[in-house]
DNA sequence: TGTGTAAAAAGAGTTGACACTTTTGTCTCG
DNA sequence: CGAGACAAAAGTGTCAACTCTTTTTACACA
């Protein structure tokens, strides 16, 4: 954890992106692995030498983690981490309820019959995959899979861009909740069920349920 | 237009917040008020220049405003201002039906008896002002009225921060749309009619069609 | 010994200069 | 006369230094 000076050097040879990009998507993943523990400090310069650039494109990088409110920040004052409360994760589910419930809504009226056979049989494949236990959980995500459906590019964007980096955040700080995957698999498969039906108010208030219950769970879990 | 050098110096006497969010709020009012017409580009440069001063403010603020989708920005490719196409006023408004829907829902849990009068006499009071054609609207908005109620400081910023800005240029560029406001106090009414007797589903689908209507109504007079 | 004040250290805000990329205009060749 | 290539211009990305605010620490006084 303390080798040297330059320990997580960013990787310059792929320089079409900006470096600020490149600096967000570290300081996410430090946050995601735990290396940036909630509550922790945020120092613009250590940040800067740590990845071996210049404290204008950390300060970039930090400003748009406050956009999305993963790190508080006021003037002048140190930036912190956002602190996990169970109050914010219920907060973050109740968000995720309307938005994922309107995406259900609309992906009914959006997907093709041809669209939702695939998605059932990707669902299915994705089942078989884990019953055996392979290696790779091959992250197949229903819910992204829905969202990226309902062809709204705003909500998208919010839920798949913004939301879910907070979701990834609570679901490792609150050890595995993978147990919840078998009784999760039904729930989704009657939501495309309702989808494939074109009943779009079902498909809404099954994937509110749906989201209720795991933020339940969740909240059950959380070390807090 | 085209006084001479610095037209719009930011006020530097109340420095104790950062230029960059000065600045911010003045492109954003430059875009309201139609100087920066949407598609438009913004020049960095220029832009300090007439502000007063140095780029990075000025870049700060742009990204800002990237965040909240009024710009869109490639690496190295000039800003542009959103361009309002019908399409996505209709996402916008998808989305507000989501989670101002879901903030009434919350609402109705949340407001005790007190606060719903409160409300109820500050929409009659505001009926009776515009009835009489006061000079001054006093911008009384029951929408962000409702959403604050509502206690989730989740929506509460995406709606108020995020959102509402993008809703103010699509009202502005679509003409005058007060023509509505005597049917809009009606649903409103009936919104905090639900409210009041605690029927939270109700009030949230009231919201809904509301919202649906507002949105159908401005389609119509879209000017594009 | 406890407290208030002032100075020093630390860190964020800002700036102007430099490097790199895209765009645009022009020139030459087919 | 049109198309492709080269060069100049415009504009964004990055950096290191400077300024201002906040925080901490040390010292003097009660």
């Amino acid at each position: 954890m303390s080798t040297s000076a330059t320990e997580t050097t960013i990787n310059k040879q792929e320089t079409q992106i900006p470096l600020a990009d490149a600096v967000f998507q570290n300081i996410l993943d430090a946050i995601y692995d735990g290396r940036l523990a909630p509550g922790s400090i945020i120092n613009e310069a250590s940040m800067a030498q740590e990845f071996g650039v210049s404290r204008g494109p950390v300060r970039e990088a930090i400003r748009r983690l406050q956009g999305i409110q993963l790190v508080t920040r006021e003037p002048y004052i140190k930036a912190r981490v956002m602190s996990l409360s169970a109050e914010s994760a219920l907060e973050l589910f109740q968000m995720r309820m309307a938005l994922e419930g309107m995406a259900c809504y609309l992906a009914t009226q959006r997907m093709s019959d041809a669209q939702v056979d695939a998605l059932l049989s990707e669902m299915e494949q994705d089942r078989q995959l884990r019953a055996n236990g392979t290696e790779r959980p091959r992250v197949f995500d229903f819910h992204e899979r829905i969202v990226r459906s309902c062809g709204n590019q705003r909500i998208i964007a919010a839920l798949c861009s913004d939301l879910y980096h907070l979701l990834r955040i609570y679901r490792r700080h609150s050890g595995t909740v993978l147990e919840r995957k078998d009784d999760a698999y039904v729930e989704h498969w009657q939501i495309v069920r309702a989808i494939k039906s074109r009943d779009g108010s079902l498909a809404e208030s099954l994937m509110r349920s749906h989201i209720e219950r795991a933020a339940n769970h969740l909240v059950q879990h959380l070390p807090l």
